[in-house]
RNA sequence: GUGGUUUUAGCUCAGUUGGUUAGAGCGCCUGAUUGUGGUUCAGGAGGUCGUGGGUUCGAGCCCCAUAUUCCACCCCA
């Protein structure tokens, strides 16, 4: 047999302990931030039957599925004519009942529905597991990657809304983000647009081409539009909407009296208002709030809210989005359950703060104490003591062989250890063991009563 | 999915028009120092030049295929 060189596939990383340690820290900020707003975890399988993932996700979405090919003979029981050159999209449903999961909201939707009689509403749950998507990856791109989730389906209250906020701006004070935009906008304020532009029904063509603003510039959204097939007159009529500016409150009220004619507009403008007031009475003050009718996303099953978080003045991506949801049960027979939720992007957080240098030093929690090991005799002596440092809740480990001391202390300081005691035959008989700070060099003899009481 | 880009030691990168034995810094190992890391000094190991083909007397360098990285589009966390 060959030797064949190791690797793994395109898009997926592995992450080493330090790397770990890093994302340990976001998870855990996140974790905590979604208990303490009252949400329960969920986990549900990697693989989905296909039929719950199509569909849900645009045609674009289909193809950026996972399929897992059937086990045993999986052409068994295609029909002839479907094997046929070029005809890969037809065979693959004969071929393939499942796939990898391409967010947690679909799961979660599926997961309602079937335990709908169990679920008290509302319901209000947290998932943090991987995604994968067969995106070409790049930087802050992969195909696999990790979704933290929150969800609340059964109401239609705007306070969800709030309060998703209130977690964002949490998680982001706890991982020390301030310069970043949590960008909110409504998908009836956008059918309103299209409405009242007399474009009424190309809202997802007006969406894309809009959604660019920041990155092509006012006039190459116009021509885009003119390309997608608006009317000048429609372009012109638009113009307003897409400039607009000033605070949040200035931009509601200005569009009040355009788009606050319209059922939609009415609706959805009531709606951003009745958000910020929530906030309002919450006492608390986020400037980075903005509402940006720029903003679109792409998830079709948006009909309410949306929201997308970016860090400003990093190379990445949105790290966080989401939106509500009015219908997404009714795809598998249950309609009028309206759901809000929103996910962090873990990798791409982790990205971010590497960038801006933002993780602590007690991202890694490593060993506190390495206890040296001289020989034998001195092994048995120090297994009682490292029992008893372990009870005390230090986490202490013994070098496992007795190697040399210089091989011991290089381990100590490259797992970046910040004690090492020493209890050796020297020691045993005096009963003072060596304590080496390794951060500053010094050495001291204590009894280990005294060690032991440093950490209390 | 479309177009481009990257790949040479563990890591970051040099490598001339195709020409002998492919280099550096850092890291790693050994010793100075058989009970002390991080500093210093001396020595050492480590490469199928992403992979598979081709052209050539001769390929790290040219050609083809493929994988991978990153970028733009598309879309998104």
């Amino acid at each position: 047999m060959s030797i064949q060189k190791p690797s793994i596939p395109k898009g997926t990383r592995d992450f080493g302990p330090s790397q770990m340690a890093k994302r340990n820290y976001i998870f855990r900020h996140i974790r905590s931030t979604f208990e303490k707003f009252g949400f329960m975890p969920l986990e549900t399988p990697t693989m989905e039957n296909l039929s719950v993932l199509t569909g849900k996700y645009g045609e674009e979405g289909d193809q950026l599925l996972f399929k897992i090919l059937n086990s045993g003979d999986f052409l068994k029981d295609v029909p002839e004519d479907k094997l046929k050159k070029d005809n890969a999209k037809a065979l693959t449903f004969d071929i393939a009942e499942k796939g990898l999961r391409y967010d947690l909201t679909v799961p979660f939707a599926r997961y309602v529905v079937m335990n709908q009689h169990e679920i008290t509403f509302p319901f209000k749950r947290y998932q943090i597991q991987p995604v994968w998507r067969a995106d070409r990856p790049q930087k802050g791109r992969y195909r696999e990657f990790y979704q933290c989730d929150a969800d609340v389906v059964g109401t239609d209250s705007l306070l969800c809304e709030a309060e998703i906020v209130l977690m964002i701006h949490e998680v982001f004070e706890k991982l020390q983000l301030s310069d970043y935009a949590i960008k909110i906008n409504n998908r009836k304020i956008l059918t309103a647009i299209t409405e009242y532009i007399g474009a009424a029904g190309k809202e997802s063509e007006f969406c894309v081409a809009i959604d660019k603003l920041d990155k092509i510039g006012l006039e190459k959204v116009n021509e885009e539009l003119a390309q997608r097939g608006f009317s000048s007159e429609a372009i012109q009529k638009a113009q307003p909407f897409i400039v607009l500016k000033g605070t949040n409150e200035e931009k509601l009220s200005s569009l009040q009296a355009t788009l606050g004619q319209l059922p939609s507009g009415e609706a959805g403008l009531s709606e951003l208002q009745r958000v910020f007031d929530y906030l309002k009475a919450f006492g608390v003050s986020i400037p980075q709030v903005d509402f940006d009718i720029t903003l679109a996303r792409g998830l079709s099953y948006y009909t309410g809210a949306i929201f997308e978080v970016k860090v400003n003045n990093v190379s990445i991506g949105s790290v966080s989005g989401g939106g509500r949801y009015d219908n997404l049960t009714g795809v598998f027979g249950l309609p009028g359950v309206s759901g809000v939720g929103f996910s962090f992007g873990v990798d791409r957080l982790y990205d971010v703060l590497e960038e801006l240098n933002l993780f602590p030093s007690e991202a890694h929690t490593s060993t506190q104490i390495l206890i040296a090991n001289f020989d034998s005799d001195s092994e048995r002596f120090a297994l009682p003591l490292l029992k008893k440092l372990r009870e005390a809740g230090i986490r202490a480990e013994i070098f496992p062989e007795s190697a040399k001391m210089k091989k011991q202390m290089n381990y100590a300081d490259k797992k970046q250890i910040p004690f090492v005691l020493m209890a050796g035959p020297d020691e045993i008989a005096s009963g003072q063991l060596g304590f080496k700070n390794m951060i500053t060099g010094e050495q001291k003899a204590l009894t280990f009563d005294q060690i032991l009481a440093l950490f209390n």
